[in-house]
DNA sequence: AGACATTCATAACGCAGGTTATCGACGCTC
DNA sequence: GAGCGTCGATAACCTGCGTTATGAATGTCT
């Protein structure tokens, strides 16, 4: 899974905006590539922001360690997800990454990526619309955390996994492989593992989960989106007419 | 307050990084301004996106009004402050917006913002990063919903609503004019108006929060801000010197 | 294969916060 | 200033979720 695959699928290389050269510049990007281990962490909250990431294989999440003892995940980051960005136009992390289970990443610097702008402003735009698009993906999140329940907080989360992994080819017969623990979900969900476990059951004992150690399927998925009214405008659109004048 | 103001005042027109030009074009955005009434809806989820804003006068709160008849408010805005980035690269909006008391605002086109950014790369630098650390601030108000209990929501609220208001000289001994109600504090922290009064009534009895309808005051700010162990870096941060090569 | 650590399911119990209701204080309009 | 609507305080009651605990299943190390 590289960035360009990725950027594509997204919806934001279409129009026959990106060039040979953008896609030259595209895949300069991760040229570097690095292997990393289950639960190794890329950078800490505070770190000084140096380096910019595209996830080829594996999970990743980011995360804040709270002073109450618990953490919040903001945000999981599947292949083809660039990491960091929340952090640009800040010296200092607001949050770390850590990977979930182990894969290949390629990092890339402040510089290159100016750079990049600079040499295209297509690829700027395009590289510009996925951050906001995971800023919308966070906000969704954020009206789960205040206004709905366990059942539809845990749902919408997998629904919205369910999307993002099929739109990279990662579902198969409606299942897919999901290395996250129960903890870990109720870290991003805002709920306890405990709860979290009762939830899976809930959602099984009504034939919308089904899940069997780190595979999850999901028998139904219009049934689930029905359950959690998901809002999929966010995800897979595309960048509106007036960029193309733009870029 | 205008823009300029604004972003001078968030550190991002420092280092002798605005020429008069700039100063020029970020006053062009104002040009039109026009009065709002309380209440007023700027735009409703799901509407074409055609402009963005900049607050003048008064408040607003972009919103999402979900499908179990609650809503759920995702940020306040402040006389300064941009409204419409978050739905940046999208050709629908994301979120309502609306007013919460009367004022002025200036709203100006996706064309003229791409005008600056081109005649103007310390000017994006500059509005990106004010976009950016609005996210910033959203991404902090996610952490308290998913792990923070309602006390400590609430004075985290206040205390950012705080920061932000000392920052444009909107900070009198400590106090300052609150238009929202209950009901809209309940919706954006995720809890309901009645038990929003409750913890108002508690933090009153702390000693932390005294409220006369629409003005607060922090008897001891620092005390408050020790209970929420505010993160401000966020807030008030400049942008990081690989920015100033760049722009 | 044995020892140990994780992960998960389920149960029992308590509490923070939702819901509903009532009442008083303001701020409108005419 | 009478009537009305909105807002906020407080109380009573209920429930969804946190907490703690226990045991079973699985994965890992040697």
């Amino acid at each position: 899974m590289t960035l360009l695959d990725s950027v594509v699928m997204q919806g934001l290389g279409r129009h026959g905006a990106l060039t040979s050269e953008d896609k030259a510049l595209l895949l300069g990007l991760e040229l570097n590539s690095r292997r990393v281990s289950a639960g190794e962490v890329l950078w800490q909250e505070s770190a000084d922001v140096d380096l910019f990431c595209v996830i080829k294989e594996g999970w990743a999440y980011s995360y804040r360690n709270l002073g109450n003892g618990s953490m919040q995940i903001l945000k999981v980051y599947l292949p083809g997800d660039i990491i960091g960005m929340r952090d640009f136009g800040f010296s200092r992390r607001l949050a770390g990454v850590a990977m979930i289970n182990e894969g290949v990443i390629s990092p890339f610097t402040y510089q290159q990526l100016f750079e990049l702008f600079g040499r295209s402003p297509a690829l700027a735009a395009g590289i510009i619309a996925v951050a906001v698009r995971q800023q919308a993906i966070l906000t969704e999140r954020l009206v789960y955390l205040g206004r709905y329940a366990a059942h539809e907080r845990l749902a919408h989360f997998l629904y919205e996994l369910y999307l993002r992994l099929k739109r990279i080819g990662a579902v198969e017969d409606n299942g897919f492989f999901m290395p996250l623990s129960q903890e870990q979900i109720g870290d991003a969900l805002g709920l306890s593992a405990v709860h979290v476990s009762r939830t899976f059951s809930m959602l099984r004992d009504e034939g919308l989960v089904v899940r069997d150690r780190q595979h999850v399927t999901l028998p139904d998925p219009e049934a689930l989106a029905r359950l959690v009214e998901f809002n999929d405008t966010y995800i897979d659109e595309a960048l509106p007419p007036v960029f193309q004048s733009f870029a």
